[in-house]
DNA sequence: AAATACATACCAACCAGTTGGTATGTTCAT
DNA sequence: ATGAACATACCAACTGGTTGGTATGTATTT
């Protein structure tokens, strides 16, 4: 029953999902209080209330609005388009280093900010976070499959393995980029894990990375 | 000088910069109150004002003393002994992962798990996060250099960029065992890195994978 | 004597969540 | 077609507990 298109400007409900990912990403979780978020969504904790019961709620949704979000972004993002899966893997990385701009605020992750402050105190927020984010390794992990069997690669790692260590690449990238108040480093590491993917399946003459652009 | 010996206790100061790093690592800048650290350090809040000005300089000075303490730890650690450069960097790599024992909270690091709470929120606690993570990236920059010119290397990655690429492999290691609530994920991104660093320096022409055995 | 190192008692602001209410439908027997 | 019964969406004011921080005291060291 979706009653969302025949409405004007967005329920609340959905404004407050909204402000939960602006907010939760840029201040963190304990440190955003209802009442900012509130502010932030144009309504009253009355309404807060009436559409999450807790804050914890909130965060436990905004985490699969975000899953279905970003889950939309990468489904129609164009690096599916190479019929090589290893191009498609390294366009993966190419569309991540792509997605890079503005502030850290602007390009890290719900799910692992999230996470890495509230593991331990809200289960709920964190499962919800660790879907979001294995989740989304399981969207990679066929094209990864495809090149080993295409190119052939050692057995001592998984193709899963490898879309696991994508995330933690990028993960780290943003808490460096955090700390440096710059995403030039975070640059770096897609370019370092670029590198990687097309070491694991260059067999001879390493060649320098191509000026890219398809 | 062992802390628990017949002289004193440690002081509070010290005690309070425990606590801090215990903590913070277990549950965030934010929701971790004056309180808690009090009780656990076993001092009184009139104790910790005297020694902090504020909350918030308890985590830089934090800061500061998780990195003299990690320091210290790879500064003796025994991943300097090999003669080779290669074999130093690896080495470094190997040590990271026989440090990822017990719980997240027990080898998370400490300006990571900061600096992405508070990076905005507090410009002096994401300033002195950033020298902990950058000055330690610092230690590992004349190995990588070394290795460089001993076994050569593309020119378009610098050794300090490796540096920071390994610290971000990392902090992202840490996130994703948070968020799986097992280290062994950590430990695979480890063994990624460690492939990644044996690919730069396999010989740039001929067959790298002849003869492989990890 | 005076600085240092604590301890006790306290506070104003803030927090997540509650309460009791209004406005606007929707359902359905009459 | 209409009005009672009910449901949804939202609001302003309030609450009990918590927060980081302070004021003021006392014991110990120098």
């Amino acid at each position: 029953m979706d009653a969302t298109s025949a409405q004007r400007k967005p329920s609340a409900r959905q404004r407050l999902l909204d402000a939960a990912l602006a907010l939760f990403r840029a201040q963190g979780y304990t440190a955003t209080t209802v009442d900012q978020l509130c502010a932030a969504a144009g309504v009253t904790k009355g309404a807060f209330f009436h559409h999450f019961t807790s804050k914890e709620a909130l965060g436990v949704a905004g985490a699969e609005y975000w899953g279905s979000m970003t889950g939309a972004l990468f489904e129609q993002a164009p690096y599916h388009q190479p019929a090589d899966p290893l191009q498609r893997v390294l366009a993966y990385i190419d569309f991540r280093r792509a997605l890079l701009q503005g502030t850290p605020a602007e390009f890290c992750c719900y799910a692992g900010t999230l996470v890495q402050e509230m593991y331990q105190a809200s289960p709920a927020l964190r499962e919800a976070c660790a879907t979001c984010i294995f989740d989304h390794c399981g969207t990679l992990v066929e094209d990864i499959e495809a090149t080993r069997q295409q190119y052939g690669a050692d057995e001592v790692w998984t193709a899963a393995s490898l879309t696991r260590h994508t995330q933690a690449v990028l993960q780290g990238a943003f808490v460096l980029a955090k700390a440096a108040g710059d995403a030039a480093v975070a640059v770096e590491c897609c370019e370092h894990l670029r590198r990687y993917v097309e070491l694991l399946f260059k067999a001879p003459v390493g060649r320098p990375q191509t000026g890219e652009s398809a």
